[in-house]
This record gives C-alpha cells, structure tokens and sequence, in this order.
RNA sequence: GGCGACGUGGCCGAGUGGCUAGGCAGAGGUCUGCAAAACCUCGUACAGCGGUUCGAUUCCGCUCGUCGCCUCCA
C-alpha cells in the first residue's frame, strides 16, 4: 500500500521493517484537561490505519502514549491549586473513558510518561555523554546546532527560524534554538532525581524513550497531529538520531487539523468541543464517519450540519442492514432465481466484486477512506435494490444476500463502525407500542385515518418509526 | 519574513491529462390513504489569468483568496 510520508513529502510504497509486522506509535494527550474533538481525529484514524494493516494480514503493534507530565499540567494545577500528579491523574483517567466510548478498543500499548523516568534519564545522559546535550543550571538542553540532520521532517531551516532571541527567565542556552530535554524542578513541582539534580522531562523526550523502549531503532510508522511536525517530531528525530545515527522511524504520517468556524480547533482560540459533550448528543458512529468522510490530511470543518450529514450516512448503512434482515426474515430462501430476481441477482454479484475491489484500491492508496466509503454506498444501493426485487418476488438468494452483507459490516468494521441488529431490531419493544401499532392498522382499515396518525405519532414519541412494507408495519427504532 | 497545504456543482467531499466519485439537500416519478424506508430520473462543477499539449479541472507559472506550522497545541 502507499503512504504519504511527511519525512520526504511524497507518497511511498510501505515495507515494513520486518515482513508481516509493523510497529506504530502514535503521540497521545498531554493530559491537563478533556479530550476534544481535534485530539479525537488522531485517535480515530490510527485505529482505523491499525485495523486496515491487521485485515490485509499485518501483524500490528501499536503504542500511543500518555504524556502526563508537563508545563501545561504544572500550569493548570498551579491555578487549581492542586497537585499535578492529581491533575494528570484525573485527565487520563476521562481520556481512556472518553477515547473508550468511541468503541475502537485500545491500543497495544498505553504507556506513561511518568511510568518510564530512568529511560528518560539514561537517555538525557547519553546525550550529554555523546556532546549533544549540555546542563545548565540543573536542566539539560539538546545542541541543535550539532545535529546535522535538524529540520528534515518539517522543512524548517534552522537561520530562518523566528525565534525568540531572549532566553526565558531561569534559562541560560547556548542558543535559543536548543531545547531542554531536562527541566531543572522548581519548588512545589513534580520531580525525580536526576545526575543533574531533582527535575522532570523535557517535552519530546518521553516520546523518544517510549517509542524506542517499545518498538525500537527504526520503527515503521510513527504519527500524530500535524501541528506536532515542528518542533515535537522534528526534536523526537534529533534525540534519537542524534545518538544512533540511525533513522529513527520510517514513515511519518500527520493527520490534518478538525477546524471550528475556519480555524483550527484550539484551546487557545477557544472553539474546542469535547468529545464527552458530543457523545452526549451523537453516536459515536457520526463522528467515526465524519471523520471517514474525508481525506485524513485534509483539514476538516467541525459544524453541526456536517455532522447532521454523517449521522444521515449512519442511517443509510443502518436501514440497509434492516433491510437485508427483513428480506431474509421475510423472503423463501431460493438460490435458483429466474426473471427479475436473477436480474438483480446478477448486479449484485457483480457490486460485492466490485466493491471489494474498490474498496480495497481505495484503503491502499493512502487510506483514503472517503473514497472507500463510496465503494461502500456503491455496494449499499445494489443491495437496496436488490432486496426491492426479493421482496416483491418473495424469494431470496440468502447467500448471495448474506455475502453482501458481511461483505459491507466486514468493510463498515475496517472504518471503524460497527452496526448491530439492536440498532433497529423490533425485538425487545414494549407491549404499549405493538398494541398502539396494532390498532393503527384496524383504524387504517376502516380508514380512520386521523385515527391511524395519532397512533403512530404516538409510537414516534416512544423512539421508533413506523414502516409500512408488503408484508405489514414494521418497527424501526429511531437515531 | 521562512516552510507547507488548499481553493471542485446549493452544501460537504473524493479524484483524474481525454471516460459516472459518493453523501446530503433540491425537483420529478414509482410504492403508499399519508408518512417513513427504498428504487428510478434530473445538476455537465473544478478560484482567476497565462503557458505546455491534439486535448487540462488534472502539468507549469503568475495573481487573488483561505488555512496550518515557525510559541503550547492532536
């Protein structure tokens, strides 16, 4: 398969380190406050990157990190007047919540900053001991200008960078473009012992440490947000690459900003929507597909109408899934079709074909996922049309059916959506609403039709939409 | 100032040197008492200006516009 590599702004041909097996890590939260919608796009994207690898036969092992220490959770403890442990504590604990409502599972490996200090040490400490890194005042800074390779992933160069000529207070860098890996502690801050004297990790170095610990020099894929490119991912190469001369990780992928009124999704901006208040008012399925609707790199408008958009596309995949259960429910099983059931037998066959063709081109080309849910919409009309013609024929080619159908939920799952029959199953409902749909048909009978009406606005109050089909009403439970 | 991306029909959003993206919304039709769901038909779009080419929305250049990064950020 292809995939666009940030390191050389092209798309490549992947090949794993190791054949069969590829190992990503992907930069989590830096935990001082809930996940937003913009921190949740990563996140989405990557297991669907994971999925797709382990469906055509990769063996994956993905790691994402937790960053939970940190100025900003320092900052944000300091104003709540609580410890930052407590702080960083109380953020990841909402952020395996909130990321597990999605129903993505988890990734391989979760691993914490604050779990893997002697590796950061050591690591600080080869720095220093190879010249890369100096100690000042009890912090460690990387030499930026001794590692050659800076500024490759994000095409910056290093004289024309606008930087800040003053060294902030309590720093003393050679050159302002040197970054601590190692933060001298103040007091009241979190801190471990050190050969520097007590102090915490710089950011991008637990990135650095976790990544190698856990997948090693040379790792296949590494990703996140493309506002990490420069400097977060620029510094992780440094610190790695500047000890063992070695490329660090083989492709970087970065997934584009979600936007809110135009801009990017920020707190700084203040246009942030946390994925608890969404899940509160969507499926997590609408955000999945929004997300899938377009290309990961793009940037992607967060609104409401976009989202009504993607819940409309849920529904769609939705009642074709009831549609196909009622057919086969419905219909005599019969494989020997003739006139206009063999007809559409044969298109469908032709679709299910066709779209695991599509399907897959589309996943394989840098996974563009929009693309692939055409082929997946393409497969949903020819099913559609094809229970239309089983239904009026009252037979069905129930394996013919079956395929199809396994074929777009085995796809749908790839993407990371998953449709259940209690999604629209009339199973479970309450006795009230059958005997309100019941005497719905007797009023429709002696057309009372007003009568009919008040029945089934009374059964849409309840949650479920009222069918009419050949074979009687039928029960939908309603979005 | 430097680096990078993008500008597609009413909206969202793929893609391509010549051949239907798709979804939503809209119009008409089929079915239906109506509705819902579904199916059928309908839109000939690619910011502007040049250039390359037999032919460009697709390649090149310029202009305009939008956005991201260069500071914390997924």
């Amino acid at each position: 398969m292809k995939i666009y590599n940030t390191l050389t702004r092209m798309k490549e041909e992947f090949v794993p380190r190791e054949e069969g097996k590829v190992g990503i890590y992907v930069c989590g939260p830096t935990v001082y406050g809930y996940v937003h919608i913009g921190n949740a796009r990563p996140y989405v994207f990557f297991s669907v990157l994971t999925r797709y690898l382990r469906s055509i036969g990769y063996e994956v092992n993905v790691v994402e990190n937790v960053t939970d220490v940190d100025d900003k959770i320092i900052e944000r403890a300091n104003h709540e007047c609580v410890p930052a442990a407590q702080v960083a504590e109380t953020y990841t604990r909402a952020y395996f919540k909130d990321t597990s409502a999605l129903g993505l599972g988890r990734p391989d490996t979760e691993p914490l900053a604050t779990g893997h200090i002697p590796e950061i040490v050591d690591l600080c400490r080869r720095l220093v001991d190879a010249g890369m890194a100096y100690e000042t005042g009890g912090s460690v800074y990387f030499r930026v200008e001794k590692f050659a390779g800076y500024g490759k992933l994000s095409g910056q160069k290093t004289d024309q960078m606008r930087h800040c000529e003053l060294a902030r207070e309590g720093e003393a860098k050679e050159s302002p473009l040197d970054f601590a890996v190692w933060k001298a502690a103040k007091p009241g801050e979190p801190s471990w012992e050190s050969p520097w004297g007590p102090g915490r990790p710089g950011w991008h170095i637990e990135c650095t440490a976790m990544s190698l610990k856990y997948l090693g020099e040379g790792f296949d894929i590494h990703g996140g947000g493309r506002d990490l490119i420069f400097p977060h991912h620029e510094n992780e190469i440094a610190q790695a690459e500047a000890l063992s001369g070695k490329d660090f990780a083989r492709y970087w992928m970065h997934n584009g900003m979600i936007t809110s009124r135009e801009e990017k999704m920020s707190k700084s901006v203040g246009n942030i929507f946390l994925l608890r208040e969404f899940l509160k008012n969507y499926d997590a399925r609408v955000l999945i597909l929004f997300f899938a609707g377009s290309h990961y790199r793009s940037p992607l408008e967060f609104s409401e109408s976009n989202l009504e958009e993607a819940a409309g596309q849920l529904d769609r995949f939705r009642n074709c899934f009831w549609k196909v259960d009622s057919v086969l429910a419905e219909a005599e099983a019969d494989a020997d079709a003739s006139g206009e059931l063999a007809r559409a037998g044969q298109e469908l066959a032709g679709a299910i074909e066709r779209t695991e063709k599509d399907f897959e081109a589309e996943m394989q080309e840098d996974l563009n996922t929009a693309g692939a849910l055409a082929a997946l919409f393409g497969l949903v009309r020819q099913i559609n049309e094809y229970a239309v013609a089983a239904s009026s024929a009252g037979r069905v080619d129930a394996g013919l059916l079956g395929r199809a159908r396994d074929l777009m939920a085995g796809q749908l799952e790839i993407l990371g959506i998953v449709i259940r029959e209690e999604d629209y199953a009339e199973t479970g409902v309450e006795a009230e609403l059958l005997e309100l749909l019941e005497q719905r048909e007797q009023a429709r009978g002696r057309k009372d039709f007003a009568a009919a009406d008040a029945a089934r606005d009374r059964i849409e109050a309840a949650g479920y939409e009222v069918r009419d089909t050949p074979q009687g009403p039928r029960l939908v439970k309603k979005t």
